[in-house]
DNA sequence: CGCCTTAGGGTTATCGACAT
DNA sequence: ATGTCGATAACCCTAAGGCG
């Protein structure tokens, strides 16, 4: 691994060039366009050299010989760590933070998803806000959706509705007929309850439950628990811009899209694991393309930063997109969000 | 008969090597 | 460090062939 001392001045300066053209125009860098529009006092033939050399190097890559550099991961990390200078975030995307935030008596989960909506908007990338979790988020609604296997999407909607996400195993054969009838004994039993309510009144439940014949509704019973074990306790409750009510798309019926949205979710799920990644060291935290651990996320760069107050950790907020985001526009202004919903959530 | 698709050939952009 | 030259692969245009 080759460290960002070693590099030479010169290399730094055609780095920095190439991955800054790479942001701007999305395609391949050629020698050329360097020295048109960054490095004039140096020829082409010199830009070449020293590309090959960074190439070597394992920071550039061609897509194909004849073609112009691409920068690596590598190159990205380098850039933020080292070579990108922060810009300072427009004074009106700032006022139009503080305006959408600062409307007072607004629940905690209208700010969380108002901050990831600002982020999305604003960055014009995908916005992610990890809420901060609160065992006094009451129930709206739940529902089963079968899966192949033995496997069930479960979908949890809370009074200020929140969508969560969960997969479970069923054990045995269960139609989603009968899934239906469970989940409406559930809504009936659990709705309006709080999370830490829901596990007392199911532990009563089950007591009473040897008198009941109906082998469904203990079964319904047992998906309750299971739910509420992997929920309650770590509930994370992510917002992602535009998949906050997936009921009302019509797709979901479609097999073919349920595929995808299935395996959207299961990228819900990685992302919940990145937001905690940062969460635990706190700060702002980048992740590029195979940083991020999975491989549904090659080419697309994670920027994180946790909000809290008082050196609490509440939850996390960040923005998702391509590894070729604009890195020193993005950072300011996940910051400034995570600053002022910290700030937010101190006050209110 | 007309439109759309596809195959082929010439053009352009870019590189690496080598010489200066 | 720089200029030049040959090689290579994508791009673009045109024309032939297929389809409704």
């Amino acid at each position: 691994m080759v460290s960002f001392e070693e590099l030479s001045e010169r290399k730094k300066e055609v780095l920095k060039a190439v991955i800054s053209d790479y942001i701007f125009t999305a395609g391949p860098v050629s020698s050329n366009a360097i020295t048109d529009r960054y490095l004039r006092d140096l020829s082409s033939a010199t830009i070449r050299n020293v590309m090959a050399d960074l190439e070597e190097m394992g920071f550039l890559s061609q897509p194909h010989t004849s073609a112009g550099r691409v920068p690596t991961d590598k190159a990205f990390r380098i850039y933020v760590d080292h070579l990108m200078e922060l810009k300072s975030l427009p004074r009106q995307d700032r006022e139009e933070i503080r305006r959408v935030c600062n409307s007072p008596g607004q629940e905690v989960s209208d700010l969380i998803k108002d901050a990831s909506r600002l982020l999305s908007s604003i960055s014009h990338h995908t916005g992610l806000a990890l809420a901060p979790k609160h065992a006094d988020t009451t129930l709206k609604h739940i529902e089963f959706v079968r899966l192949r296997g033995n496997q069930a999407l479960v979908v949890l909607v809370s009074q200020s509705g929140v969508v969560q996400n969960k997969l479970i195993g069923l054990d045995g054969e269960l139609k989603q007929a009968e899934l239906d009838r469970m989940s409406s004994y559930l809504n009936e039993l659990f709705s309006g309850l709080t999370m830490t309510a829901m596990k007392e009144r199911l532990i009563e439940e089950m007591r009473k439950e040897k008198n009941l014949y109906d082998r469904l509704l203990k079964k319904a019973l047992r998906l309750g628990e299971e739910v509420l074990g992997t929920a309650s306790s770590e509930a994370k409750e992510v917002f992602i811009e535009g998949r906050s009510s997936f009921f009302e798309y019509p797709e979901f019926l479609d097999v073919e899209r349920m595929k995808e949205i299935f395996r959207a979710f299961e990228e819900k799920s990685r992302i919940v694991g990145l937001l905690d990644k940062s969460m635990k060291a706190g700060g702002i935290h980048i992740f590029i393309g195979c940083e991020t651990g999975s491989s549904e996320f090659n080419g697309c760069s994670l920027i994180a930063a946790t909000y809290g107050n008082e050196g609490n950790i509440l939850g996390s907020l960040g923005v998702i997109g391509p590894m070729r985001m604009d890195y020193s526009r993005i950072i300011p202004l996940v910051d400034y969000t995570a600053k002022l919903v910290g700030k937010m959530l101190k006050e209110g």
